[in-house]
DNA sequence: TCTCCCACATG
DNA sequence: TCATGTGGGAG
């Protein structure tokens, strides 16, 4: 089965764009039932109805399996640590989908995007912002290694996206999800369509995108909030190692051949902490300097005005406070307007009210709204690796969707917006391109519009207008230009080999198939690290 | 002061 | 072997 999921999902972005439009301007956007909020927030794009090929898209619905344990890291403010050699998410993600046609294949995949344009520092034992966020990362897709799988087989048991790792290695080998720490984010789970008949590549393609709030987090390198980590530790069962008796306070250390309780030093600081706000509370008045009586090796921690929260958005009581899940359910029909989606993209970031051009505005959830929901996706990424389906042992007509988890197969869409690090985009996966890769990325990845820069710069990247060629792209080292090798293209894309077991040799496991030759998505000795040149001057209007 | 990295212990 | 969080120390 050649695919090509690229060029699939980028139309799929312009249709969301679109169709949201539609919505929104119908005011339907807020009739959400009650039981909907059971459900993600969910967007949808498919081809025109007499195509006869998406008949199903908006009708899939996807539940988010232990969504009260996402809850209860929501509510104390989810963090997810991310380290250079990829970290796993926990609570990991995991969904159960219905509605798919049974028959009908569809490709699976995640991609992480900003939440906003902050970056936040846990101040107080909160969150505040902090700041302008980072560039946007390289966008990465995680695409389910049972991609492509008939509707049966991803209904008939949750999907499990657990193996997904995430990373603060800007130049990241291995297709993980690259992030920066100290900043908020969003994954988001799109569903697309892979008939046969509907290949990669065509316009006659549908998906939906799926948003569960609860399911946003700050990334870190290290735990910032204490109730987090307890959280992590209790429920994970790879922590239960540092599950102690004393409310997992506590846990016994081993040194020097005697046993000890140890306190972590997060526990002591948020305590400190704790102490110092409530007897700040007491003594605003100006008692308490700020050296008081806590223990002098924190003074730092008290020393903190508490003014400062005045200086920044406090993030009350946590950062996900923001908003109600349920509050949105989309489904789009692709209008096929190409000029219009380019529009849309062209909005200037964070314009809340940028309904400017009204038929382009969003219906925006009240916090993570701007780059997340309410614009266009405009950067793109794919990666994925390893992903596994839970319990899943049959294979589908030759789909091998059987033993996932030895399936080491990632597709990677770098995004390289124009704006990002003054215009040198970040190359993770240098070494692997070549001039004949062929997955063009597609997935709308809004990570580009995190920065403020003006949405003109999106328009390149979320609008798909067939007529655009689309040239394969060697990528270039991060100081490089961003620059495609191949005047007039706008797409940096890849498909790289990689084996099973063995990623540490990434660089060299890779190797480039052309769009003709192009290997299932599901094959699992093949990655996809598709990069995505943001620059408009890569793109062509032909 | 804050953030990140890495060796380490644990299961 | 791998996935965790810890804690010391570097920057």
């Amino acid at each position: 089965m050649k695919l090509n999921a690229s060029e699939m999902l980028q139309e799929k972005a312009s249709a969301v764009t679109d169709e949201r439009m539609s919505r929104v301007q119908a005011g339907r956007e807020t009739d959400l039932l009650p039981e909907e909020s059971q459900l993600s927030q969910t967007t949808a794009a498919s081809v025109p109805s007499s195509t006869g090929l998406d008949q199903n898209i908006e009708n899939i619905k996807v539940v988010l399996n232990e969504r009260e344990l996402w809850k209860r890291f929501h509510e104390a403010g989810t963090e997810m640590i991310i380290t250079k050699a990829g970290r796993r998410m926990f609570p990991s993600y995991k969904v159960k989908v219905t509605g798919m046609n049974p028959k009908t294949k569809y490709i699976l995949l995640i991609d992480v995007v900003p939440a906003d344009d902050h970056r936040y520092k846990f101040c107080d034992n909160k969150w505040m912002v902090a700041g302008k966020a980072e560039p946007a990362m390289p966008g990465r897709l995680y695409v389910h290694p049972d991609s492509p799988a008939t509707g049966a087989h991803w209904t008939r048991q949750l999907v499990s996206f657990q193996k997904l790792k995430l990373t603060n290695n800007h130049l990241d080998p291995f297709g993980h999800i690259i992030l920066n720490s100290m900043h908020k984010y969003q994954p988001r789970l799109h569903i697309v369509k892979a008939d046969e008949n509907n290949a990669f590549g065509s316009k006659n393609t549908a998906y939906c995108t799926h948003v569960f709030p609860e399911t946003a987090f700050i990334s870190v390198t290290s735990y910032q909030n204490h109730k987090i980590t307890q959280l992590k530790i209790e429920n994970n069962p790879f922590a239960k190692g540092f599950r102690g008796s004393e409310e997992g306070d506590l846990r016994i250390s081993r040194l020097d051949g005697k046993d000890y309780p140890v306190i972590s030093k997060n526990i002591v600081r948020q305590r400190i902490i704790s102490s110092h706000s409530h007897l700040a509370g007491k003594l605003r008045a100006g008692a308490l300097t700020g050296h008081g009586p806590v223990l002098s090796s924190y003074q730092y921690e008290t020393g903190i005005p508490l003014s400062n929260s005045e200086s920044h958005h406090p993030l009350t009581p946590h950062f996900p406070q923001s908003r109600d899940p349920s509050l949105m359910y989309h489904c789009f029909k692709h209008r096929d307007n190409p000029r219009q989606l380019e529009l849309e993209c062209k909005r200037p970031y964070l314009e809340p009210s940028s309904v400017g051009s009204e038929e382009h505005y969003f219906c925006s959830p009240p916090s993570y709204e701007s780059p997340l929901l309410s614009h266009s996706y405009c950067t793109e990424a794919l990666a994925s690796r390893e992903a596994c389906m839970y319990g899943g042992a049959e294979t589908e007509s030759g789909s091998g969707a059987a033993d996932k988890d030895d399936l080491a197969m990632w597709a990677t869409v770098q995004a390289y917006p124009r704006y990002s690090i003054d215009g040198v985009p970040y190359q993770p996966f240098t070494p692997h391109f070549t001039s004949s890769a062929s997955v063009h990325s597609v997935v709308p990845h809004p990570a580009s519009s995190m920065v403020s820069q003006p949405q003109a710069d999106l328009g390149v990247y979320s609008t798909a207008p067939v007529q655009r060629s689309l040239s394969v792209v060697p990528p270039s080292p991060p100081s490089s230009s961003c620059s495609p090798a191949v005047p007039g293209s706008r797409n940096t894309s890849g498909l790289y080999h990689k084996k099973p077991g063995s990623p540490l040799q990434p660089h060299r496991e890779f190797s480039a198939c052309s769009t003709q030759e192009a290997p299932s998505i599901r094959d699992s000795s093949y990655q996809y690290p598709a990069g995505l040149i943001g620059a408009g001057s890569h793109w062509t209007n032909n």
